[in-house]
DNA sequence: ATGCCAGGCTGCGCCTGA
């Protein structure tokens, strides 16, 4: 089975790359964030005709998440369980499903803005919500991963140059403790490999030729339980699916499962 | 060539992203 998580920032502004990609990269189940629009008009069409079905939590504008996947979606949990309220309401961060023989969390961390921000506080509630939500299935017998956006580096090879982020949130040491802490739950880090140079960046910045210079980060990740970790054959970025136009500013992390 | 930011709404500029 391969599996995928893609920030595609924006469904509908990506959807004749993501139905190409879909289509020839074999993906089974793809775990989706920054849908940035609401439930109503996300195209579960154009998917279905493909052979994908959808669970999506999105309200609009911001965040938006979703699950497709072509070996079947079952048991949907939308919305992170204790999850902590932004703004007097919860964003559209999470989205859970069954596909086949595994399950997933496909997330979308708060970015945390700046440190000592309201939004980074915001950040480590969630991400220790997270942690609580997924205590039962991580140490369970089933494969189960969350994949998605964590907008945190875990080390400093994580990021083009650490040097840069002095000062800046993803590789802050209360956010990796976040990540330690998930780990400590039962979770893996599944690092993927790189196609081309040494490090497995996810993602680029538009500006500044980031993308040429590989001034990259990794922070899309996939976090998988034993089970899940031990049927992993292969994982990769498929950083062709950055270049050329109309590219998202992440590519998608793929893992095939012997499962 | 991988190439100097992109997306969507509050819209014809502004906020967000990381």
């Amino acid at each position: 089975m391969r599996i995928a998580t893609w920030n595609v920032n924006s469904i509908t502004a990506r959807l004749p790359r993501l139905l190409a990609w879909l289509e020839s990269s074999g993906t089974d189940v793809l775990c989706v964030q920054e849908t940035k629009c609401a439930e109503a008009a996300f195209p579960f069409e154009p998917l279905r005709e493909l052979g994908y079905e959808a669970a999506v939590n999105a309200t609009g504008r911001w965040n938006g998440v979703a699950v497709l996947s072509r070996v079947g979606l079952d048991d949907v949990v939308s919305g992170l369980p204790g999850g902590p309220d932004y703004d007097g309401g919860q964003e559209p961060r999470a989205i859970a499903a069954t596909c086949g023989a595994v399950r997933v969390w496909s997330v979308y961390v708060p970015n945390g803005r700046e440190i000592g921000h309201p939004h980074y506080d915001y950040k480590l509630r969630w991400l220790d919500a997270l942690r609580e939500a997924v205590g039962e299935d991580a140490k369970g017998p089933r494969p189960f991963a969350v994949l998605g956006d964590f907008n945190v580096a875990p080390t400093d090879d994580d990021v083009w140059d650490r040097t840069r982020f002095d000062g800046l949130t993803h590789v802050t040491d209360k956010e990796r403790e976040a990540l330690a802490a998930l780990r400590g739950a039962g979770l893996s880090d599944v690092v993927p490999r790189p196609l081309k140079y040494d490090h497995p960046f996810t993602y680029w910045d538009y500006r500044e030729l980031c993308f040429p210079k590989n001034r990259g980060m990794r922070i899309d990740l996939v976090y998988g339980n034993e089970p899940f970790a031990g049927a992993v054959g292969d994982a990769y970025v498929d950083r062709e699916e950055r270049k050329g136009k109309g590219a998202s500013d992440h590519a998608p992390v793929v893992v095939d499962l012997n499962v």
